[in-house]
DNA sequence: TATCGCTATGTGTAATCTACATCTATCAAC
DNA sequence: GTTGATAGATGTAGATTACACATAGCGATA
């Protein structure tokens, strides 16, 4: 029997979160380019474009980065002001941001080839190396 | 009180999952190309070079994107065998993937900026050399 | 000084999402 | 009638998230 229930048609499409994996492998390459805190990554997503990040879910994903060893972080009261946590990649960290970078490579081109009128998806690392003084 | 818990390292990194919106999307991708049932898409998405996603979790995923209705699904017994049921991307399917493919596009800006090198997201003077790994 | 506002990090909680295991059912082949 | 492939679904525990709220340092200013 699996022919019986059909789906009531829900008059409110909900929000539908979408915002998964972005979050932690942007952190990640935000500390591969430099080191960071909480806050100042929090800054750096919500001016990146990308959509909107709860601050409480950067630090909690970003604990949880630490305790599966893909970053690494210490307390830093050299500055003023509230003690930050500083976080910088670690090297399983790295590793695993190119590999997710290879997943995203794929992933594009099911996109791609999937979908035809949408391109401007350069592949992350492939081809020869994009102009670099674009902004 | 926030400087006192130190995380305890954990020894056994696990695996740490990953695959997130990438599911959802690249159903709405390979259903904006041609309509199709749980299993082909299983399928397809398996022999697509991503990360492998549980087939309940397909079947789920499905109905999650019929009720915030991005898809439509009626039953097809026109072949032999058991019924399918079949999915169609509905229109605002279609728009929440160029949406999201919009996001992707800047996700990708951000990834490729930070990883090559080229930063200019903010605070260029940063004279220490980053990416300090393994304390 | 006290109180406001900004910085900086965190927690409580409910809702949602996922992997894994398991289940029903159709149908062809043996 | 048993097996194996197809096709879809659920039960459940653990993980993830948004939203609200809490804690604390510090500068300004009234």
């Amino acid at each position: 029997m699996a022919k019986n229930n059909e789906l009531e048609q829900q008059s409110t499409p909900e929000p539908f979160r979408m915002h998964g994996d972005l979050l932690t492998t942007t952190l990640l390459a935000f500390l591969r380019n430099r080191n960071a805190y909480g806050y100042q990554l929090a800054q750096q997503l919500a001016s990146a474009g990308l959509p909107a990040f709860d601050s409480g879910t950067v630090y909690r994903s970003l604990r949880q980065l630490e305790k599966t060893g893909l970053v690494s972080s210490f307390w830093d009261t050299s500055e003023s002001g509230p003690a930050r946590r500083m976080y910088s990649l670690a090297a399983a960290g790295d590793l695993f941001l190119s590999s997710w970078i290879d997943v995203l490579g794929r992933y594009q081109a099911v996109l791609q080839k999937t979908i035809q009128g949408f391109d401007r998806v350069d592949a992350v690392e492939e081809s020869e190396p994009p102009r670099a003084d674009s902004a």
